[in-house]
DNA sequence: GTTCTAACA
DNA sequence: TGTTAGAA
C-alpha cells in the first residue's frame, strides 16, 4: 500500500463521524447519558460548524464504550473517566517507547512466524554497548543481550 | 425521522 | 436517570 492510501485512509477515521442516537444505539448509553457527560465534561463533541447536533469521533466512541464498560463494573462516572485518562497516557507513553524500537524485525523462520526484535542499544555503567533483542523462537519469547 | 433543550416524574 | 413536550 502507498503511504499516501494509508493516509487517505487515516484521514478518513480521523473525520468518521456518528450521531448521538447511533452511539447511544450502539454503545448502549441513553442520548440523555451522553448530555449529561458533556455537560460535565467527560466527552467533547466534535466541532461542527452546523450546530445543532452533536456528531462524535471514533475515538471518542471508544472512549464513550470504555466509560461504560467500567460504569457496568460498578465504577462511577468520575473514577471510570479518570481511569480512562490514565490508560490514555499510558498507551502513548507505551507507543512513544516502542515506536523507535519496533522498527528492526529479523524474521527467523516465517512459517512458524519466529524472529528476533531489535529493541535498541543498552548503555551499561562500564561505558560497553550492547544490543537488546527480543527473541521469539521454539523456546518461547524472551529477551537476549547481543556484544 | 432525528436531535435539541428543558422540565417533570 | 428516564421520559416527555414542543420546536428545529
Amino acid at each position: 500500500m502507498t503511504t499516501n492510501k494509508a493516509k487517505a485512509i487515516h484521514e478518513l477515521f480521523k473525520n468518521l463521524a456518528i450521531g448521538i442516537g447511533e452511539v447511544s444505539k450502539i454503545v448502549g448509553v441513553s442520548q440523555r447519558q451522553l448530555r449529561y457527560w458533556e455537560k460535565k465534561g467527560y466527552i467533547k463533541p466534535i466541532d461542527d460548524e452546523n450546530a445543532g447536533v452533536r456528531r462524535y469521533s471514533l475515538a471518542t466512541v471508544y472512549l464513550i464504550a470504555f466509560i461504560k464498560d467500567q460504569l457496568d463494573e460498578g465504577y462511577t462516572l468520575a473514577a471510570a473517566y479518570e481511569k480512562s485518562k490514565d490508560v490514555r497516557v499510558k498507551s502513548k507513553i507505551s507507543r512513544k517507547f516502542f515506536k523507535h524500537s519496533f522498527s528492526n524485525i529479523t524474521v527467523t523462520d516465517y512459517d512458524k512466524a519466529y524472529g528476533e526484535i531489535d529493541l535498541g542499544e543498552i548503555h551499561s555503567k562500564d561505558g560497553e554497548s550492547r544490543q537488546l533483542k527480543g527473541i521469539v523462537d521454539e523456546n518461547g519469547s524472551y529477551y537476549r543481550i547481543d556484544e
